[in-house]
DNA sequence: ATCTAGATGCGAATTATTTGCATCTACTAA
DNA sequence: TTAGTAGATGCAAATAATTCGCATCTAGAT
C-alpha cells in the first residue's frame, strides 16, 4: 500500500538540488501520486489519497514549489479550488461544463505557434505553461435546461 | 459622475427579458463599467469603482448571471480571485508573470478551429467561452531571479 | 395602481489559501 | 559517521474569496 519510495526520475532530485530544495517524503509522494493519475487532482484529493498524513499547509507549499520548479501545472476549472497535474503528462486541454462541472480531456495541443508569437509580443523572458479551458454545456445539462 | 443610465445595447435588455431577468441598475452599471474598461476587473475593482454602493454578494450573484447569459467572461490569472471582462470585447488572451503577476494582453484568437474539434470530441452541446492564459516570467522578474 | 417573481442588502457561514512560529530533518562538510 | 544548518513541516490562527438564508425591496406585467 505504501508506494512512497519508488525509484524517482533523476531529473526530479537534480531539479531540487539545483535550487537547494530537499527531496522530502512529502514531495516524492505527491509526485508519485500524480504520476499514477490521469486526472488533475485538487489539494483535497491529494490529502485524501495520503489519508491526511500531510498537513494542508504543507501541501499548498509543496505545490507552490513544484509549480515554480515547473514539475507541476495548475489548472482552474472554476470549481472554487485549484487542480494540479504533472507537467510531464502529455500536454492537453479541458472542456468544462458550466453547469455540472464535468471535465473532459482534450488531447493534443496546437498552441506552439501561438506561444512563440506570444513570447515576442508580450516581451517576456520565457513561457513555462499555458492553460486552455473551454466552457460550455454538456449534453446532459443542455437537456435539463430546456 | 453618475453614469448609470446611458443608452444600453438593445441586445442586453432582450437577453435579460428572454430569461425573465430584470434590467436592474446594478446590472446596467456593471456592464457600463466593463464597457469602459479594457482590462479585466475583479469583484473588488468593481466594488471600488461604484464606491461600495452595491453589496459584494450582489456583485457575485450579478456576475454569475451575466456569465450564464454569456455577456461576461471569467478569467483566472492565479491572483487568488476571479477577473471578468465583457464577452463582446474583441476576444484575446493573456500572458501572466508567475512572479509579479503582471498581465499582458495578447490580441487575436486562433482557436476557432480547435474549438470545433473540441466540441465533437468532448460530446458537448455547446461551447460558450474558452480561456487561454500563458504563464511565464516577465523580463524584469527574470533578471531579479538570477 | 397593484401584484409578484426576481433582485438586493445584511449578516453570518463556508471554503480555500496563507502565515507565524516552534520543531524537525535532509543534506553538507568535516 | 556525525554534527550543524538551511530548508521543511505541523499546528493553530489569520486572511481572503465566495456563498447562503432570509427579510425587504423593486422592475415589469396586468
Amino acid at each position: 500500500m505504501n508506494t512512497v519510495c519508488k525509484t524517482h526520475s533523476p531529473t526530479l532530485k537534480e531539479s531540487l538540488r539545483e535550487r537547494k530544495l530537499k527531496a522530502t517524503p512529502a514531495r516524492l509522494e505527491i509526485l508519485d501520486i500524480l504520476s499514477h493519475t490521469k486526472k488533475p487532482l485538487s489539494i483535497n484529493d491529494i490529502s485524501v489519497k495520503i489519508k491526511g498524513q500531510t498537513d494542508l499547509a504543507t501541501l499548498y507549499r509543496t505545490f507552490d514549489t513544484l509549480r515554480d520548479l515547473g514539475l507541476v501545472t495548475q489548472i482552474d476549472f472554476r470549481h472554487g479550488h485549484a487542480h494540479y497535474e504533472l507537467a510531464t503528462n502529455e500536454h492537453h486541454h479541458h472542456l468544462v461544463c458550466e453547469k455540472c462541472g464535468k471535465v473532459v480531456d482534450i488531447s493534443k495541443c496546437n498552441t506552439t505557434d501561438i506561444e512563440k508569437q506570444v513570447l515576442k509580443i508580450g516581451n517576456f523572458s520565457s513561457i513555462k505553461h499555458h492553460s486552455l479551458e473551454f466552457y460550455g454545456l454538456c449534453k446532459a445539462c443542455d437537456k435539463g435546461s430546456r
